[in-house]
DNA sequence: GTAGAGGTACTTTTT
DNA sequence: GTACCTCTAC
């Protein structure tokens, strides 16, 4: 028989948008026809490919305001976005826009939208909800530690590196591919290893699950598993009947599959994206996906946005140039509705002094000019790009933010700091472990492995560490294990811990480091941090997925509201200034030499141009040094950027940076 | 088994 | 500039 289940009317009614009804926003007059369309959709899946510029997230945030205006309970609306940032900023302008209903919608990134669900429903997949998570770096480390385990020695100069490991698992999991398949396309010359790497990757899965361990994929994958659960598909599908992804360029076919499950039978899904915009498929994604996005629903309706509002026609006529040129056709023509009378400005410079003392120039020239320094962005292809330019910034008194690059939560000290913290939360936690123990003196990687080993098989924990005095110099690890000890009582507040540890890491620091004072200061900072914290679960969570700080050298709380942003293309994605500086538009640089070899690589930079040209409202300057060394290639590069050949006159303007003469 | 010295090769992009 | 590995002296 089966099993009756009550479920709640309202969760019957299926909302229609009301014809006769009077809305409190004017839709109709705000919205052009194919974002009014996008808009009023309801019910079924659409996919709305909308280009840069082209009100884009409007379009989500006005589809938000809509459904809720319709009566859609604002916690069953589900928006999927890149970073969480853009995922507040657009419940932000939906609340401004019609009220506080929409600050319920539900959202986040797809990583830390699987980590709240996986908290909730951990029996559902078999894994325990204090579950620790491994950035990155955790993976990697984790991964070498097992290596060692398994006796693939390091010296052997064949076996791929940590960072090359996880590399080939992420992808295998993220493409929904086997091992070999990927390793045997990207990395033939480990073609042999094959046997050993699957092995070395089958241990990891099980240790990883044997310590109560999570890395990023491991979030996407068990969410995937609790979606096709059968216990747990209908509550989840039901709690979120409309859906709404943002970036779908960018989605992989691991996420794909998620979002399938989510939408269920009802299938009310709506993807938006822009296929000329995918700049993420060292993460798996693939730029055609979002054409098979129509194929997994039926009757899936596709709404095309292609007027642009941000940029002037000229900076379009650049973008659109970019894109023309591509190996794979995108069809995309950007329309704009600004004429503008600038023309965009190509400049080559001697050096990349002068490219830093040109933007810095130019960007007192904009201030003077009435441009608020938070309208003007310098972007470039990696984050140590600007260190030149972030030196020259300061010495011309310019207060500037960074994006992008090495986060402040990946320097060393920091993640020591947060590592005492790990191992309260998640004894089993063997990478903070390693860490924390290999800062005790007299302790390296032996004695810390049997450490670990101990507490891996239940001989040594938290209450009881007696067997520690079988140890050679074990007065320091009694020490840390009376400290941890003192601090997982659960009594303490997160802040106060904070202190506790930093007290205990702070001998360790100054000895370790030259720069101590410096890194002291982050450590100051994180004490800030940790004090606004009431539960280690979330602190610890949001450290791995939603850093509260962005960038280095970054305090939040003194809150300068007039910065120049400094970001790498990928960390600018979705938003827009007045002026925009792209540096070191360099071939060699952007594209990257490593990519030159390949087409698909290639296209993905030209695509990463393209994303950067169409930041830019009004002013663009792109520029590039010609007399750089390249030590990859052991040439000196001079030329630009492949991607501006095809640039006329017409369109832009070309200078030479010579120094004037007094 | 650990610490420190000295060598090497490597540096996209992010959750 | 720095992270990672190897070698050698405790």
């Amino acid at each position: 028989m089966k099993k009756l289940i009550l479920q709640k009317k309202s969760a019957l009614v299926t909302i229609e948008p009301n014809k006769t009804k009077e809305y409190k926003i004017p839709y109709h007059n705000e919205l052009n026809t194919e974002q009014y369309e996008a808009v009023m959709h309801t019910n079924g899946a659409a996919l709305v490919i909308a280009g840069a510029g082209t009100g884009k997230t409007r379009t989500l945030v006005y589809r938000v305001a809509r459904l809720v205006e319709d009566g859609v309970p604002p916690e069953q609306i589900l928006l999927l976005t890149f970073t969480k940032k853009s995922s507040a900023e657009m419940l932000r302008r939906a609340s401004q826009l019609l009220d506080g209903r929409c600050d319920k919608v539900s959202g986040g990134t797809f990583h830390s939208f699987a980590h709240q669900l996986l908290r909730k429903y951990a029996a559902g997949v078999g894994i325990e909800p204090n579950f620790s998570i491994l950035d990155q770096s955790d993976a990697e480390d984790t991964i070498n530690l097992l290596r060692a385990q398994l006796g693939l020695e390091k010296s052997k100069r064949t076996f791929p590196q940590k960072q090359t490991l996880i590399a080939i698992y992420s992808a295998s999991i993220n493409r929904c591919i086997p091992v070999e398949k990927f390793v045997e396309t990207h990395y033939p010359r480990f073609t042999e290893e094959i046997p050993q790497i699957q092995s070395l990757i089958q241990l990891y899965i099980r240790y990883k699950r044997q310590h109560n361990l999570m890395d990023y994929d491991d979030l996407l994958v068990y969410l995937l598993s609790l979606l096709q659960s059968p216990k747990f598909k209908n509550i989840i599908q039901n709690s979120y009947r409309y859906l709404m992804v943002d970036e779908y360029q960018d989605t992989n076919s691991l996420q794909h599959q998620i979002v399938v499950e989510l939408a269920g039978s009802r299938q009310n899904v709506m993807a938006v994206g822009d296929d000329a915009q995918s700049i993420y498929s060292f993460r798996g994604a693939n730029y055609q996906n979002i054409f098979n996005f129509p194929k997994s629903f039926k009757d899936c309706k596709v709404i095309t946005i292609a007027r642009n509002y941000r940029s002037t026609q000229m900076i379009l006529e650049v973008a659109n140039e970019i894109i023309r040129n591509a190996g794979v056709r995108y069809e995309k023509e950007l329309v704009g509705v600004e004429a503008g009378n600038v023309a965009p400005i190509i400049v080559s410079m001697s050096d990349e002094r002068q490219q830093s003392l040109f933007v810095v120039q130019q960007i007192i020239e904009a201030r003077e000019n009435g441009i608020p320094l938070t309208e003007i962005a310098v972007l470039f292809r990696s984050g140590y790009m600007s260190f030149d330019l972030e030196i020259e910034l300061n010495r011309a008194n310019i207060p500037f933010r960074k994006f992008g690059g090495l986060k402040f939560i990946e320097s060393a000290h920091i993640k020591d700091l947060i590592a005492f913290y790990k191992c309260v939360y998640n004894p089993l936690d063997v990478v903070a472990w390693h860490r924390i123990l290999l800062l005790l003196e007299g302790v390296g990687a032996r004695t810390a492995a049997k450490i670990i080993d101990d507490i891996s098989n239940g001989h040594l924990t938290l209450k009881d560490y007696s067997i520690l005095k079988n140890y050679r110099s074990s007065e320091g690890i009694v020490d840390l294990f009376d400290l941890l000890k003192r601090e997982s009582n659960g009594l303490e507040k997160i802040g106060n811990m904070a202190v506790r540890f930093a007290e205990f890491y702070r001998p360790i620091l100054k000895k370790k480091y030259d720069d101590f004072a410096k890194r002291w200061k982050d450590i100051e900072m994180f004490l800030g941090i940790a004090e606004r914290y009431t539960s280690l679960a979330t602190f610890l969570a949001d450290m791995a997925l939603d850093s509260p700080i962005e960038s280095t050298d970054v305090d939040p709380e003194d809150s300068i509201d007039e910065y120049v942003t400094l970001s790498t293309i990928h960390s600018a994605k979705g938003l827009e200034w007045n002026t925009v500086f792209i540096i070191w538009a360099l071939d060699g640089k952007f594209p990257s030499s490593k990519s030159i070899g390949s087409l698909e690589d290639t296209e993905e930079e030209r695509r990463l141009l393209y994303v950067a040209v169409t930041r830019a409202k009004s002013s663009l300057f792109i520029t590039y040094p010609t007399n750089i060394y390249d030590r990859e290639t052991g040439f000196v590069l001079g030329s630009p950027s492949r991607f501006l050949d095809s640039i006329g006159e017409e369109v832009s303007e070309r200078y030479v940076l010579v120094e004037e003469n007094e």
